[in-house]
DNA sequence: AAATGGTTTAACCAATTGGTCAAAATTAAA
DNA sequence: TTTAATTTTGACCAATTGGTTAAACCATTT
Protein backbone atom coordinates (compact mmCIF):
# COMPACT_ATOMS: atom_id res chain seq x y z
CA UNK A 1 0.00 0.00 0.00
CA UNK A 2 2.62 3.04 1.10
CA UNK A 3 4.71 2.33 -1.84
CA UNK A 4 7.77 3.98 -0.78
CA UNK A 5 10.26 5.33 -3.60
CA UNK A 6 13.66 4.66 -3.11
CA UNK A 7 16.56 6.28 -4.89
CA UNK A 8 18.78 4.05 -6.09
CA UNK A 9 21.75 5.03 -3.48
CA UNK A 10 19.05 4.25 -1.11
CA UNK A 11 18.39 0.90 -3.27
CA UNK A 12 21.87 -0.50 -3.22
CA UNK A 13 22.82 0.12 0.59
CA UNK A 14 19.24 -1.97 0.92
CA UNK A 15 20.32 -4.35 -1.05
CA UNK A 16 23.83 -4.86 0.32
CA UNK A 17 22.73 -4.65 4.22
CA UNK A 18 20.40 -8.02 3.33
CA UNK A 19 23.46 -9.30 1.78
CA UNK A 20 26.52 -8.39 3.59
CA UNK A 21 24.21 -9.28 6.71
CA UNK A 22 23.80 -12.53 6.21
CA UNK A 23 27.12 -13.13 3.74
CA UNK A 24 29.67 -11.08 5.41
CA UNK A 25 32.84 -9.55 3.44
CA UNK A 26 33.79 -12.65 2.44
CA UNK A 27 30.92 -14.54 1.41
CA UNK A 28 28.90 -11.71 -0.36
CA UNK A 29 29.44 -11.23 -4.03
CA UNK A 30 28.90 -7.74 -5.72
CA UNK A 31 26.84 -9.59 -8.51
CA UNK A 32 24.12 -10.59 -5.53
CA UNK A 33 24.07 -7.32 -4.24
CA UNK A 34 23.75 -5.92 -7.81
CA UNK A 35 20.94 -8.82 -8.30
CA UNK A 36 19.40 -8.52 -5.22
CA UNK A 37 19.18 -4.53 -6.00
CA UNK A 38 17.77 -5.21 -9.57
CA UNK A 39 20.42 -3.15 -11.01
CA UNK A 40 23.87 -3.45 -13.47
CA UNK A 41 26.55 -4.46 -11.50
CA UNK A 42 28.45 -1.72 -12.57
CA UNK A 43 26.32 0.83 -10.74
CA UNK A 44 27.32 -0.36 -7.82
CA UNK A 45 30.80 0.99 -8.64
CA UNK A 46 29.35 4.17 -9.75
CA UNK A 47 27.87 4.75 -6.49
CA UNK A 48 30.25 3.37 -4.31
CA UNK A 49 33.93 2.70 -5.49
CA UNK A 50 34.87 -0.80 -4.10
CA UNK A 51 33.21 -3.63 -2.24
CA UNK A 52 35.66 -1.91 0.62
CA UNK A 53 33.91 1.18 0.13
CA UNK A 54 30.27 -0.46 0.50
CA UNK A 55 30.82 -2.83 3.31
CA UNK A 56 32.16 0.28 5.11
CA UNK A 57 28.58 1.81 4.81
CA UNK A 58 26.90 -1.36 5.54
CA UNK A 59 29.46 -2.11 9.06
CA UNK A 60 29.35 1.49 10.37
CA UNK A 61 25.74 1.21 10.55
CA UNK A 62 25.41 -2.00 11.90
CA UNK A 63 27.91 -1.71 14.79
CA UNK A 64 26.55 1.51 15.78
CA UNK A 65 22.82 -0.15 16.04
CA UNK A 66 24.95 -2.75 18.07
CA UNK A 67 26.03 -0.35 20.47
CA UNK A 68 23.62 -0.54 23.08
CA UNK A 69 22.23 3.28 23.04
CA UNK A 70 20.57 4.17 26.62
CA UNK A 71 21.07 7.68 26.69
CA UNK A 72 17.61 8.46 27.34
CA UNK A 73 16.96 6.36 30.32
CA UNK A 74 20.25 7.86 31.74
CA UNK A 75 18.89 11.61 31.38
CA UNK A 76 15.64 10.74 32.98
CA UNK A 77 16.29 10.41 36.81
CA UNK A 78 15.12 6.52 36.81
CA UNK A 79 16.32 3.69 39.76
CA UNK A 80 19.18 1.50 38.22
CA UNK A 81 16.83 -1.16 38.19
CA UNK A 82 14.67 0.12 35.87
CA UNK A 83 17.15 1.32 33.74
CA UNK A 84 17.57 -2.36 33.53
CA UNK A 85 14.21 -3.43 33.07
CA UNK A 86 14.08 -0.76 30.06
CA UNK A 87 17.01 -1.95 28.31
CA UNK A 88 16.74 -5.35 27.96
CA UNK A 89 13.44 -5.05 26.78
CA UNK A 90 14.58 -2.53 24.15
CA UNK A 91 17.34 -3.93 23.25
CA UNK A 92 16.17 -7.54 22.72
CA UNK A 93 13.58 -6.51 20.90
CA UNK A 94 15.77 -5.18 18.78
CA UNK A 95 17.65 -8.21 18.22
CA UNK A 96 14.62 -9.81 17.33
CA UNK A 97 13.98 -7.41 14.41
CA UNK A 98 17.75 -7.69 13.19
CA UNK A 99 18.59 -11.62 14.05
CA UNK A 100 21.30 -11.51 11.42
CA UNK A 101 22.89 -8.17 13.08
CA UNK A 102 24.74 -9.50 16.10
CA UNK A 103 26.50 -12.61 13.94
CA UNK A 104 27.57 -9.96 11.29
CA UNK A 105 29.03 -7.48 13.89
CA UNK A 106 30.99 -10.09 15.77
CA UNK A 107 32.23 -11.39 12.87
CA UNK A 108 33.58 -8.82 10.78
CA UNK A 109 35.40 -7.17 14.50
CA UNK A 110 37.35 -10.56 15.16
CA UNK A 111 38.01 -10.89 11.13
CA UNK A 112 39.39 -7.11 11.04
CA UNK A 113 39.58 -5.70 14.55
CA UNK A 114 42.28 -2.57 13.65
CA UNK A 115 39.79 -1.01 11.74
CA UNK A 116 37.10 -0.49 14.80
CA UNK A 117 39.03 1.67 16.97
CA UNK A 118 37.91 4.60 14.37
CA UNK A 119 34.20 3.05 14.56
CA UNK A 120 34.50 3.19 18.00
CA UNK A 121 36.14 6.82 18.33
CA UNK A 122 33.30 8.38 15.82
CA UNK A 123 30.30 6.50 17.68
CA UNK A 124 30.07 8.92 20.79
CA UNK A 125 28.62 6.12 23.22
CA UNK A 126 30.59 5.89 26.87
CA UNK A 127 29.63 3.29 29.21
CA UNK A 128 31.27 5.30 32.03
CA UNK A 129 27.95 7.23 32.51
CA UNK A 130 26.46 3.63 33.20
CA UNK A 131 29.09 2.50 35.27
CA UNK A 132 29.52 6.02 37.31
CA UNK A 133 25.36 5.30 38.06
CA UNK A 134 26.85 1.46 39.26
CA UNK A 135 28.95 2.76 41.76
CA UNK A 136 27.02 5.64 43.19
CA UNK A 137 23.89 2.51 43.53
CA UNK A 138 26.63 0.61 45.19
CA UNK A 139 27.88 3.39 47.71
CA UNK A 140 24.00 3.80 48.36
CA UNK A 141 23.54 0.70 49.29
CA UNK A 142 21.08 -0.39 46.89
CA UNK A 143 22.39 -3.58 45.15
CA UNK A 144 25.41 -5.57 46.26
CA UNK A 145 29.39 -4.82 45.80
CA UNK A 146 29.85 -5.44 42.02
CA UNK A 147 32.55 -4.17 39.44
CA UNK A 148 30.17 -2.16 36.47
CA UNK A 149 32.25 -3.46 33.96
CA UNK A 150 31.58 -7.16 34.73
CA UNK A 151 27.78 -6.36 35.56
CA UNK A 152 27.04 -4.62 32.03
CA UNK A 153 28.68 -7.42 29.72
CA UNK A 154 26.70 -9.95 32.07
CA UNK A 155 23.65 -7.79 30.44
CA UNK A 156 24.93 -7.58 27.32
CA UNK A 157 25.83 -11.27 27.48
CA UNK A 158 22.49 -12.95 28.37
CA UNK A 159 20.80 -10.28 25.62
CA UNK A 160 23.04 -11.26 22.30
CA UNK A 161 24.61 -14.92 22.97
CA UNK A 162 20.70 -16.63 22.38
CA UNK A 163 20.32 -14.49 19.17
CA UNK A 164 24.12 -15.18 18.09
CA UNK A 165 23.65 -19.40 18.87
CA UNK A 166 19.89 -19.91 18.02
CA UNK A 167 20.75 -22.52 15.61
CA UNK A 168 22.33 -24.59 18.26
CA UNK A 169 19.87 -23.63 20.79
CA UNK A 170 17.07 -24.34 18.24
CA UNK A 171 18.82 -27.72 17.36
CA UNK A 172 19.61 -28.97 20.83
CA UNK A 173 17.26 -27.46 23.59
CA UNK A 174 14.36 -27.43 21.61
CA UNK A 175 14.61 -30.16 19.00
CA UNK A 176 14.37 -27.49 15.82
CA UNK A 177 11.12 -26.55 17.16
CA UNK A 178 11.59 -23.18 15.84
CA UNK A 179 8.64 -21.50 17.19
CA UNK A 180 9.13 -23.11 20.71
CA UNK A 181 13.12 -20.81 20.22
CA UNK A 182 10.35 -17.69 19.32
CA UNK A 183 9.25 -18.12 22.58
CA UNK A 184 11.83 -18.65 24.28
CA UNK A 185 13.90 -15.25 22.57
CA UNK A 186 10.52 -13.60 23.88
CA UNK A 187 10.93 -15.07 27.43
CA UNK A 188 14.72 -13.89 27.82
CA UNK A 189 12.90 -9.63 28.35
CA UNK A 190 11.63 -10.85 31.52
CA UNK A 191 13.86 -13.76 32.30
CA UNK A 192 17.22 -11.83 32.26
CA UNK A 193 15.74 -8.61 33.92
CA UNK A 194 14.81 -10.67 36.75
CA UNK A 195 17.99 -12.58 36.77
CA UNK A 196 20.14 -9.83 36.96
CA UNK A 197 18.23 -8.22 39.84
CA UNK A 198 17.42 -10.93 41.87
CA UNK A 199 21.55 -11.13 41.36
CA UNK A 200 22.84 -7.71 42.86
CA UNK A 201 19.63 -6.88 45.13
CA UNK A 202 20.45 -6.43 47.97
CA UNK A 203 17.97 -7.36 50.83
CA UNK B 1 63.01 -29.21 23.24
CA UNK B 2 60.29 -31.89 23.09
CA UNK B 3 60.12 -32.61 18.80
CA UNK B 4 56.98 -33.88 17.65
CA UNK B 5 56.88 -35.19 14.52
CA UNK B 6 53.33 -34.93 12.84
CA UNK B 7 52.22 -36.93 10.12
CA UNK B 8 51.77 -35.25 6.60
CA UNK B 9 47.98 -35.07 7.46
CA UNK B 10 48.02 -34.16 11.27
CA UNK B 11 50.73 -31.02 9.85
CA UNK B 12 47.69 -30.06 7.15
CA UNK B 13 44.94 -30.55 9.55
CA UNK B 14 47.04 -28.51 11.88
CA UNK B 15 47.36 -25.32 9.66
CA UNK B 16 44.08 -25.82 8.28
CA UNK B 17 42.55 -25.37 12.03
CA UNK B 18 45.01 -22.32 11.99
CA UNK B 19 43.62 -20.66 8.66
CA UNK B 20 39.82 -21.32 8.97
CA UNK B 21 39.65 -20.13 12.58
CA UNK B 22 40.70 -17.05 11.73
CA UNK B 23 39.37 -16.69 8.28
CA UNK B 24 36.54 -18.61 8.24
CA UNK B 25 34.88 -20.70 5.14
CA UNK B 26 34.96 -17.84 2.43
CA UNK B 27 37.86 -15.90 3.52
CA UNK B 28 40.61 -18.89 4.09
CA UNK B 29 42.51 -19.46 1.53
CA UNK B 30 44.03 -23.61 0.36
CA UNK B 31 47.26 -21.53 -1.06
CA UNK B 32 47.38 -19.91 2.70
CA UNK B 33 46.81 -23.51 4.33
CA UNK B 34 49.56 -25.15 2.15
CA UNK B 35 51.76 -22.20 3.05
CA UNK B 36 51.06 -22.72 6.83
CA UNK B 37 51.89 -26.62 6.36
CA UNK B 38 54.90 -25.50 4.47
CA UNK B 39 53.67 -28.14 1.58
CA UNK B 40 52.41 -28.23 -1.84
CA UNK B 41 49.02 -27.18 -2.44
CA UNK B 42 48.00 -30.59 -4.30
CA UNK B 43 48.70 -32.57 -1.21
CA UNK B 44 45.67 -30.90 0.38
CA UNK B 45 43.59 -32.32 -2.49
CA UNK B 46 45.61 -35.59 -1.58
CA UNK B 47 44.47 -36.32 1.96
CA UNK B 48 41.02 -34.16 1.60
CA UNK B 49 39.23 -34.19 -1.77
CA UNK B 50 38.39 -30.59 -1.50
CA UNK B 51 38.29 -27.87 0.13
CA UNK B 52 34.72 -28.15 1.88
CA UNK B 53 35.74 -31.85 3.43
CA UNK B 54 39.00 -30.22 4.74
CA UNK B 55 36.64 -27.72 6.41
CA UNK B 56 34.04 -30.35 7.09
CA UNK B 57 36.77 -31.93 9.58
CA UNK B 58 38.19 -28.74 11.17
CA UNK B 59 34.06 -27.63 11.90
CA UNK B 60 33.19 -30.86 13.25
CA UNK B 61 36.34 -30.80 16.29
CA UNK B 62 35.58 -27.36 16.92
CA UNK B 63 31.90 -27.71 16.98
CA UNK B 64 32.30 -30.41 19.35
CA UNK B 65 34.95 -28.27 21.74
CA UNK B 66 32.20 -25.14 21.34
CA UNK B 67 29.44 -27.93 23.54
CA UNK B 68 29.90 -27.70 27.11
CA UNK B 69 31.16 -31.26 28.68
CA UNK B 70 30.20 -31.50 31.83
CA UNK B 71 29.47 -35.34 32.01
CA UNK B 72 32.05 -36.29 34.74
CA UNK B 73 31.17 -33.50 37.06
CA UNK B 74 27.35 -34.73 36.71
CA UNK B 75 28.22 -38.45 37.41
CA UNK B 76 30.11 -37.79 40.46
CA UNK B 77 27.16 -36.83 43.15
CA UNK B 78 28.21 -32.90 43.44
CA UNK B 79 26.00 -30.56 44.43
CA UNK B 80 24.55 -27.43 41.62
CA UNK B 81 26.81 -24.99 42.65
CA UNK B 82 29.71 -26.96 42.67
CA UNK B 83 29.04 -28.09 39.00
CA UNK B 84 28.61 -24.46 37.96
CA UNK B 85 31.81 -23.56 40.10
CA UNK B 86 33.76 -25.96 38.20
CA UNK B 87 32.38 -25.67 34.78
CA UNK B 88 32.60 -22.27 34.54
CA UNK B 89 36.19 -22.57 35.64
CA UNK B 90 37.27 -25.33 33.27
CA UNK B 91 34.66 -23.43 30.30
CA UNK B 92 36.66 -20.14 30.40
CA UNK B 93 40.03 -21.50 30.93
CA UNK B 94 39.20 -23.68 27.68
CA UNK B 95 37.63 -20.67 25.86
CA UNK B 96 41.45 -18.44 26.90
CA UNK B 97 43.15 -20.63 25.60
CA UNK B 98 41.32 -21.19 21.82
CA UNK B 99 40.18 -17.64 21.73
CA UNK B 100 38.95 -17.65 18.06
CA UNK B 101 37.14 -20.74 18.66
CA UNK B 102 33.67 -19.08 19.67
CA UNK B 103 34.10 -16.85 16.33
CA UNK B 104 34.13 -19.33 13.93
CA UNK B 105 31.58 -21.75 15.27
CA UNK B 106 28.85 -19.01 15.97
CA UNK B 107 29.95 -17.66 11.99
CA UNK B 108 29.47 -20.80 10.33
CA UNK B 109 26.53 -22.29 12.21
CA UNK B 110 24.70 -18.98 11.17
CA UNK B 111 26.12 -19.28 7.72
CA UNK B 112 25.33 -22.83 7.22
CA UNK B 113 22.51 -23.34 9.47
CA UNK B 114 21.16 -26.56 7.76
CA UNK B 115 24.75 -29.02 8.13
CA UNK B 116 24.56 -28.47 12.15
CA UNK B 117 21.62 -31.23 12.34
CA UNK B 118 23.63 -34.01 11.71
CA UNK B 119 26.40 -32.82 14.00
CA UNK B 120 24.03 -32.20 16.94
CA UNK B 121 22.99 -35.53 16.38
CA UNK B 122 26.69 -37.18 16.70
CA UNK B 123 27.84 -35.46 19.16
CA UNK B 124 26.43 -37.22 21.77
CA UNK B 125 26.11 -34.61 24.28
CA UNK B 126 22.66 -34.43 26.03
CA UNK B 127 21.38 -31.53 28.15
CA UNK B 128 18.50 -33.19 29.70
CA UNK B 129 20.43 -34.22 32.31
CA UNK B 130 21.48 -31.37 33.60
CA UNK B 131 18.35 -29.87 33.29
CA UNK B 132 16.68 -32.41 35.37
CA UNK B 133 19.09 -32.09 38.06
CA UNK B 134 18.45 -28.42 38.19
CA UNK B 135 14.66 -29.44 38.58
CA UNK B 136 15.67 -31.59 41.34
CA UNK B 137 17.11 -28.89 43.23
CA UNK B 138 14.65 -26.69 42.60
CA UNK B 139 12.15 -29.17 44.47
CA UNK B 140 14.63 -29.76 46.99
CA UNK B 141 14.29 -25.98 47.44
CA UNK B 142 18.04 -25.33 47.33
CA UNK B 143 17.37 -22.62 44.21
CA UNK B 144 14.84 -20.47 43.44
CA UNK B 145 12.03 -21.42 40.73
CA UNK B 146 13.99 -20.60 37.46
CA UNK B 147 13.13 -22.23 33.80
CA UNK B 148 16.23 -24.65 33.31
CA UNK B 149 17.05 -23.44 29.96
CA UNK B 150 17.09 -19.87 30.75
CA UNK B 151 19.53 -20.91 33.28
CA UNK B 152 21.98 -22.89 31.21
CA UNK B 153 21.45 -19.92 28.34
CA UNK B 154 22.51 -17.23 31.35
CA UNK B 155 25.75 -19.24 32.12
CA UNK B 156 27.17 -19.72 29.28
CA UNK B 157 26.15 -16.44 27.44
CA UNK B 158 28.31 -14.96 30.52
CA UNK B 159 31.07 -16.87 30.00
CA UNK B 160 31.28 -16.86 25.92
CA UNK B 161 29.85 -13.63 24.93
CA UNK B 162 33.14 -11.60 26.07
CA UNK B 163 35.44 -13.88 24.10
CA UNK B 164 32.85 -13.58 21.16
CA UNK B 165 33.07 -9.40 21.57
CA UNK B 166 36.69 -9.06 22.68
CA UNK B 167 37.99 -6.57 20.52
CA UNK B 168 34.90 -4.24 21.08
CA UNK B 169 35.43 -5.00 24.47
CA UNK B 170 39.10 -3.90 24.26
CA UNK B 171 38.35 -0.49 22.82
CA UNK B 172 35.53 0.35 24.82
CA UNK B 173 35.82 -0.49 28.39
CA UNK B 174 39.22 -0.61 28.44
CA UNK B 175 41.00 2.48 25.98
CA UNK B 176 42.47 -0.69 24.15
CA UNK B 177 44.80 -1.69 26.93
CA UNK B 178 44.77 -5.46 26.68
CA UNK B 179 46.81 -6.61 29.58
CA UNK B 180 43.58 -5.20 31.35
CA UNK B 181 41.27 -7.05 29.28
CA UNK B 182 43.58 -10.52 30.00
CA UNK B 183 42.61 -9.54 33.70
CA UNK B 184 39.00 -8.75 33.18
CA UNK B 185 38.53 -12.21 30.99
CA UNK B 186 40.34 -14.19 34.16
CA UNK B 187 38.40 -12.47 36.30
CA UNK B 188 34.91 -13.54 35.32
CA UNK B 189 36.09 -17.36 36.20
CA UNK B 190 34.66 -15.50 39.59
CA UNK B 191 32.76 -13.03 38.92
CA UNK B 192 30.09 -15.10 36.53
CA UNK B 193 29.98 -18.00 39.15
CA UNK B 194 29.19 -16.08 41.84
CA UNK B 195 26.56 -13.55 39.77
CA UNK B 196 24.82 -17.10 38.93
CA UNK B 197 24.59 -18.47 42.74
CA UNK B 198 23.70 -14.72 44.31
CA UNK B 199 20.78 -14.92 41.93
CA UNK B 200 19.61 -18.67 42.16
CA UNK B 201 20.16 -19.57 46.14
CA UNK B 202 17.56 -19.12 48.45
CA UNK B 203 18.23 -17.36 51.58
C1' DA C 1 69.06 -53.41 -8.93
C1' DA C 2 64.63 -53.46 -10.55
C1' DA C 3 59.89 -53.16 -9.63
C1' DT C 4 56.17 -51.45 -6.87
C1' DG C 5 53.18 -48.45 -4.39
C1' DG C 6 52.51 -44.54 -1.88
C1' DT C 7 53.80 -39.50 -1.50
C1' DT C 8 54.97 -34.88 -3.26
C1' DT C 9 55.60 -31.54 -6.77
C1' DA C 10 55.15 -28.20 -10.78
C1' DA C 11 52.48 -26.77 -14.43
C1' DC C 12 48.18 -26.01 -15.90
C1' DC C 13 42.93 -25.15 -16.27
C1' DA C 14 38.19 -23.54 -16.06
C1' DA C 15 35.39 -20.75 -13.45
C1' DT C 16 34.66 -16.92 -10.65
C1' DT C 17 35.27 -12.24 -9.12
C1' DG C 18 36.03 -7.30 -8.44
C1' DG C 19 36.59 -3.86 -11.37
C1' DT C 20 36.89 -0.94 -15.97
C1' DC C 21 35.21 1.49 -20.03
C1' DA C 22 32.91 3.18 -23.72
C1' DA C 23 28.45 3.47 -25.43
C1' DA C 24 23.47 3.96 -24.69
C1' DA C 25 19.61 5.83 -22.21
C1' DT C 26 17.62 9.20 -19.46
C1' DT C 27 17.13 13.65 -17.45
C1' DA C 28 18.07 18.58 -17.08
C1' DA C 29 19.54 22.85 -19.10
C1' DA C 30 19.98 26.01 -23.08
C1' DT D 1 14.71 21.16 -30.20
C1' DT D 2 19.42 20.95 -29.17
C1' DT D 3 22.95 20.46 -25.92
C1' DA D 4 24.98 18.95 -21.92
C1' DA D 5 25.23 16.33 -17.87
C1' DT D 6 23.99 12.41 -15.31
C1' DT D 7 22.70 7.70 -14.82
C1' DT D 8 22.54 2.92 -16.45
C1' DT D 9 24.04 -0.82 -19.21
C1' DG D 10 26.67 -4.63 -21.64
C1' DA D 11 30.94 -6.25 -22.97
C1' DC D 12 35.24 -7.05 -21.41
C1' DC D 13 39.63 -7.79 -18.42
C1' DA D 14 43.20 -9.19 -15.26
C1' DA D 15 43.73 -11.58 -11.19
C1' DT D 16 42.48 -15.04 -8.10
C1' DT D 17 40.87 -19.54 -6.78
C1' DG D 18 39.73 -24.43 -6.17
C1' DG D 19 40.91 -28.21 -8.45
C1' DT D 20 43.36 -31.61 -11.96
C1' DT D 21 47.06 -34.28 -13.96
C1' DA D 22 51.15 -36.25 -15.25
C1' DA D 23 55.57 -36.62 -13.89
C1' DA D 24 59.13 -36.87 -10.19
C1' DC D 25 60.46 -38.59 -5.73
C1' DC D 26 61.10 -41.95 -2.18
C1' DA D 27 60.86 -45.92 0.69
C1' DT D 28 60.04 -50.83 0.68
C1' DT D 29 59.97 -55.27 -1.31
C1' DT D 30 61.49 -58.75 -4.57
Amino acid sequence: MTKIELTTEENILEAAKKVFHKKGFDGARMQEIADEAGINKSLLHYYFRSKEKLFEAIFQDAFKQFLPKIGEALISNKSLFEIITLFVNAYIEMLIKNPYLPVFVVNEINRNPDKIIDIIKNSGVNPIKLESIILSEIEKGTIININPKHLIINILSMCVFPILTRPIITGFLFNNDTALVQEFIEERKSQVTSFVINSIKLK
